[in-house]
DNA sequence: CGTATTGCTACGATAATTGTAGCAACGGAG
DNA sequence: CTCCGTTGCTACAATTATCGTAGCAATACG
């Protein structure tokens, strides 16, 4: 029962609320989504590079993030082949890069 | 089953790396968990006024990702009952409120 | 005692993810 | 043209994760 987007409307699954935020959330929530979007960050990857810097992570999985993070916007497949952020997902990026020193100090 | 933390070592799913952004991805990937963080950003919250922000998810997962994020040290099971965050979840969270802003922007 | 909370768990059903293998299309040698 | 190697992408069975419902023990109030 995978849930259907009703004519025009951004509905990801566990957001029944509409608001954006929620949306955002259940999207990036999603195994893989951030770690696509972190190891894009730098240069655009082909689809088999990506692969094997998120760890060997299954096609089948990736292949379904990377249609849902095109349908948002944040990443689109270039010309002549290789993923790239999008000038939005690239702003995302920037959003999750405090993440990264945030990481270091945490680790305990 | 779970993936047990071996001695001392912070072993996440999906980040065999050892890099904390990695581990942070991993853990923050999983579902509900950046929804949670999201739904505690101001107060604290029981259990089930949790499951209810959270848009009534299943109390199982729940569970798991609040056990998570408690060894992860983000959030607290206060004395007399209510999930909230702790200095570092809060910390955690500051970095994801732009986050907010650029949902609103996003929407399309 | 009854009633209502709290945090938390059991468990079958369902959906998501994994792992392996392979496809068609394109391009560059040879 | 043929042979290679790459690209993005898919099939499909097996394994996990998550859902949904129900309920437990503990605590508190009357």
């Amino acid at each position: 029962m995978a849930k259907q987007a009703a004519s025009g409307t951004r509905t990801v699954r566990g957001s029944r609320t509409g608001r954006p935020i929620m949306a955002l959330l259940d999207l990036l929530g999603r195994r893989w989504s951030l770690r696509i979007l972190w190891e894009l960050r730098d240069a655009p990857l082909t689809s088999r590079a990506l692969r094997a810097a998120c760890d060997e992570a299954s096609p089948t999985v990736l292949q379904a993030r990377l249609t849902e993070l095109r349908d948002a916007g944040f990443v689109e497949l270039g010309d002549g082949g290789g993923y790239g952020l999008t000038a939005l997902g690239r702003e995302l990026c920037e959003t999750f890069m405090p993440l990264h020193r945030f990481a270091e100090r945490w680790q305990k």
